[in-house]
RNA sequence: GGCCCCGUAGCUCAGUGGAUAGAGCAACAGCCUUCUAAGCUGUGGGUCGAACGUUCGAGUCGUUCCGGGGUCACCA
């Protein structure tokens, strides 16, 4: 049980003990105490002082005195300032925590609850390579799946690839037009770089197309339906559906290439899934509900033959389901892969990645599907996050405004190569070690950089700055955590750490700090994963951190007064350590021994 | 226009209805003969977009307005 668990239900208990009534969590509020006040912990009395008419200072002095009486050894003291009572945890408490705690990996986290959550993610289209915007997506959901696998749940990773349809088309016809044959081993390139900079070409040979079209007299609109580059696209669009054998060779073959990419852009950033969907296997699924529908008088048919729902008295509008040549459109396909979901892997909770502007698609959707009768309609959520910009608008990569995720990492990569190079403490690593810390590092830098910010919020990215490795980052808690090793592995060379009871001294303000801190650790990862939130382990590992830091500057652990406090600074350090690590492999942070 | 999200220090962001609104960056001033200075300590910087309202108490809740963004396809 938390601290702030304790001590809201030790309260209840002595209210109702002093005043013969009882209460609930819902009577008052446990905060944590301000730091300019003395103890950890405040219970604040206005609502109270309201229902049992007493004043603020009587009521705090008397539940403070029982409290205290009813649970000596977790209290030490208390005070009353105005309406707020102050209670000081006991330092035997606090060196029990510790004792308890302090070399265990899985501290914080659940037992098995024997849930199970499917996280949708990534999702990439197929036909250019991964962007910033990726890179938020990618990190976000894979933080999301450990962080709800620490509160208990069984989560399966998923990842729906879309990789068919007019856009796929348009980069094949493109190298079709242009490439002679070129593949990316003839090329040099990474497979995805090298089927998205046709899908540009693509793009250029369009544009060409349609201004010549505009300049014989078309208007703009017939110019680029007529652009021939765009019927051919059209056309291997409906050979591709029929399945023609060049187009569905050449199609595979052009995926390949960029799975190939992918994979290793996955494999660097550490992303990986346990399914992964493809939408040229999932795009006929959801038909079948559409006939029953129908005949459940749920959607109606329109003249032209195509199919509606009305939603109208959810405040949305008629959604087309099935177009009037019969075939589905993506919301059809987004239904029935959904009932697949569930029905294959028995899901109590389906959660899709997916940014903001689909917020409204993701309602309907739900909205469907509960008309439909579906039963799993209400445990479907939609994780949705802010689109990154750029400073100048937002990132197209038709247009060529696109962070490249594979070039971003590289920069970061060498930007903690530069950064360790001249502070030149490793000198001693061998090249493979200096590969790896770098990589540590500097995608260290860039998740904590995109994952510590609110995931709803939008971000903007300047390119232009390069993201910092002081202050409020990845490398500075990297850091702190490096430091720590650093301390221990002096230590193992003196003699043995005696076992002996670590609480008979006077807890000094900074180590009572750091030990209230690591208790919240539990909470933190309750709240984290209730509101699906990396930012929050991101904000807490930081200021454990930082306080840490301060800690370190103020108060020597190896050469401690004396053995007692060396052991019980050791076993904070210890602790501080293992909370940094696991708080970091919640983020898909990785912690360095040295840096 | 309807619906949704956002607006807090020069910049990037925290802030379960509670005490004098906090960090990081940037600026300035200090701290390495003692466990890693990617660190620590301090200074300056705010009409929390605006106005009403609810409340003992509002950055936080409600209403309206202002500013920014998204969305409302037989695209995906």
């Amino acid at each position: 049980m938390s601290f702030i668990s304790y001590i809201q239900s030790s309260a209840i208990k002595s209210l109702t003990q002093l005043y013969g009534q009882s209460f609930s969590e819902n009577d008052f509020q446990v905060n944590e105490t301000k730091p300019e006040f003395e103890g950890d912990y405040t219970i604040v009395l206005f609502a109270l002082v309201k229902t049992l008419k007493k004043s603020p200072e009587a009521l705090g002095k008397e539940l403070g005195e029982q409290i205290l009486k009813d649970h000596p050894d977790f209290f030490s003291g208390y005070n009353v300032i105005k309406g707020f009572l102050n209670l000081t945890i006991a330092d035997q408490q606090l060196s029990l925590l510790l004792q308890k705690n302090y070399g265990d990996e899985n501290f914080g986290k659940k037992a098995a609850n024997h849930k199970k959550v499917m996280v949708e993610y990534s999702s990439p289209n197929t036909n250019k390579p991964l962007h910033l915007g990726h890179l938020r997506n990618n990190f976000l959901g894979w933080s999301v799946a450990e962080i709800l696998k620490a509160n208990g749940n069984e989560v399966v990773k998923t990842s729906i690839v879309n990789d068919r349809g007019i856009h796929i088309c348009k980069s094949m016809i493109a190298w079709q037009m242009f490439a002679h044959g070129e593949t990316p081993e003839s090329a040099h390139k990474k497979g995805d770089h090298f089927v998205g900079d046709y899908y540009v070409k693509f793009n250029d040979e369009y544009k060409k197309e349609v201004e010549e079209l505009i300049s014989k007299g078309k208007s703009k609109e017939i110019a680029e339906k007529e652009a021939p580059v765009m019927k051919k696209t059209q056309q291997m669009l409906l050979d591709w559906e029929q399945a023609k054998p060049e187009v569905r060779e050449l199609w595979k073959t052009m995926n390949s290439w960029v799975y190939k990419g992918f994979d290793e852009t996955y494999k660097r950033i550490g992303s990986d899934f346990d399914k992964t969907f493809y939408e040229s296997d999932t795009y006929l699924l959801g038909k079948d509900f559409v006939k029953e529908g129908l005949e459940k008088n749920i959607l109606f048919r329109k003249d032209d033959g195509s199919v509606w729902i009305d939603l109208s008295d959810k405040n949305l509008d008629e959604k087309l389901v099935l177009r009037s040549d019969g075939t589905s459109v993506y919301i059809t396909q987004d239904i029935g892969l959904a009932q697949q979901k569930f029905e294959e892997y028995h899901l109590d909770k389906s959660i899709y990645v997916i940014g903001d502007e689909q917020l409204h698609h993701m309602k309907v959707l739900k909205e469907i599907i509960r008309k439909l009768g579906m039963p799993f309609a209400d445990h479907i959520f939609h994780l949705s996050y802010g689109m990154v910009e750029l400073t100048t608008g937002k990132m197209k990569s038709r247009e060529g405004t696109v962070v490249d995720a594979d070039d971003f990492i590289d920069e970061m990569v060498a930007t903690a190569e530069k950064h360790t190079e001249e502070l030149g403490k490793v000198n001693d690593f061998s090249k493979e070690e200096l590969k790896e810390l770098y990589e540590i590092l500097g995608l260290g830098a860039m998740k904590f950089y995109l994952l510590r910010v609110d995931p709803k919020k939008r971000m903007i990215f300047n390119p232009e700055e390069s993201i910092d490795f002081h202050g409020f980052t990845g490398p500075f808690v990297q850091y702190t955590y490096a430091r720590i090793q650093s301390i221990l592995r002096k230590v193992s060379e003196q003699p043995a750490i005696s076992n002996q009871q670590t609480g008979t001294g006077k807890l000094l303000p900074l180590e009572r700090q750091l030990m209230i801190m690591l208790e919240k650790y539990e909470n933190i990862i309750l709240d984290a994963g209730e509101e699906m939130n990396p930012s929050i382990i991101a904000n807490y590992v930081f200021n454990l951190a930082k306080l840490y830091n301060s800690f370190y500057a103020e108060h020597s652990v190896a050469n401690a007064e004396n053995e007692e406090k060396k052991n019980l600074r050791l076993s904070i350090s210890v602790m501080t350590s293992g909370v940094i690590k696991s708080g970091l492999q919640l983020l898909g942070i990785k912690v360095p021994e040295r840096m």
